[in-house]
DNA sequence: CTGAGACTAGACAGGTCTGTCTGGTAGCGT
DNA sequence: ACGCTACCAGACAGACCTGTCTAGTCTCAG
């Protein structure tokens, strides 16, 4: 799915200011409290626009994970750093120093996930594909770094990842900041 | 506050009704998705009754989240085990077996969170509530356990536990039972 | 110049939401 | 017998939801 990735030629400023109204509202009160007319009003946008450009509101929930996504990777790839372990490192403090700021509210795809029961529904089903993305990028930086149980210790980076953006968001940071330095440390040496 | 725990002394048939629909659809579904006339008309209780016994939906959501609470300290009040050691790894066997069963939807704490944004809500604190539980429940197994680090070790279990719950409900389980279980051997011998 | 398409403003339909209100029934303690 | 409380059935208000539609403006390619 190359959705995201300049498939349009034509940039269209009223859709992207839908798309990052959208997320700032969606991150930041729930998928579901938000509604269609708040986001047109909010991005200046008319509501013939809007329509014109997404077919629906869930089509617009699985642009605005898609595109946390896409964010997400650019992110990923201004953060490598000398070797793969530090980059490993860095895109784990990258997480503790968002999730210690001040609009920090969780995980956008976690957060979604909950408002979106269904597996098969395209929106999780997106959500799955970053997912799978996070996953490989721990299990290539691990072996990137020689670690000798790059594919189990993916999986725990990932489980360790979860409970990060959720204790941030409902814990103390600082503590959580603590804990996750010392969890990788446990986890990650042999 | 006592507001769960035999606060009164009619158990009102009508109102348990309501309670247990109401669970089992925002657990299911979701909080915002899931409204009061359905849940009224599952429950087979008129609106008026509803009314009576909660004041409004958030507080049907509170006392969900109280509910969930109070549940979750029996459940593991049934675990207890010969050794506190014993005991903590019955609790995380649970909550993997749990999370590999067939109508598993991630953790109605952390879920519910994600539908409430504001942490002065009375929802999160619930929620709130409840995490200092966990955490101090961990805390003293381990410290019963002879654990040199308890209180870190306790906020790694927390994180483990949010990951655990997330895992389950968003990728594949027999793994993410895996993930656990190597994540707890990693983490818990020193 | 012409026509296509992106855009604005806003009415509208049909449904759902929470919460209130009326009206009436049944049980129970005193 | 009386009154209190729990309970049921359902209408209702007022707001909000998604999505459609009309009507008209502006830009730009050909």
């Amino acid at each position: 799915m190359t959705a995201e990735t300049a498939k349009d030629p034509r940039p269209s400023p009223a859709r992207a200011r839908v798309l990052e109204t959208a997320a700032r509202l969606f991150y930041a009160e729930g998928v579901h409290s938000v509604g269609i007319d708040r986001i047109i009003a909010e991005a200046g946008v008319a509501k013939a626009t809007f329509y014109h450009h997404f077919p629906s509101k869930d089509e617009l929930v699985r642009a605005y994970i898609a595109e946390q996504g896409s964010t997400q990777r650019a992110m990923v790839a201004t953060l490598r750093a000398a070797s793969p372990r530090e980059t490993l490192e860095a895109v784990f403090a990258f997480m503790c120093e968002f999730g210690s700021g001040a609009g920090y509210r969780g995980c956008p795809f976690v957060n979604t996930a909950a408002e979106y029961p269904d597996p098969a529904h395209p929106v999780r089903r997106a959500i799955a594909e970053h997912r799978r993305w996070s996953r490989d990028l721990y299990r290539d930086l691990l072996a990137a770094d020689g670690h000798p149980d790059a594919e189990r210790t993916a999986d725990i980076l990932l489980l360790v990842r979860d409970g990060l953006v959720v204790g941030f968001d409902l814990d103390d940071p600082p503590t959580v900041r603590a804990t996750v330095q010392e969890t990788l440390t446990r986890v990650l040496t042999l």
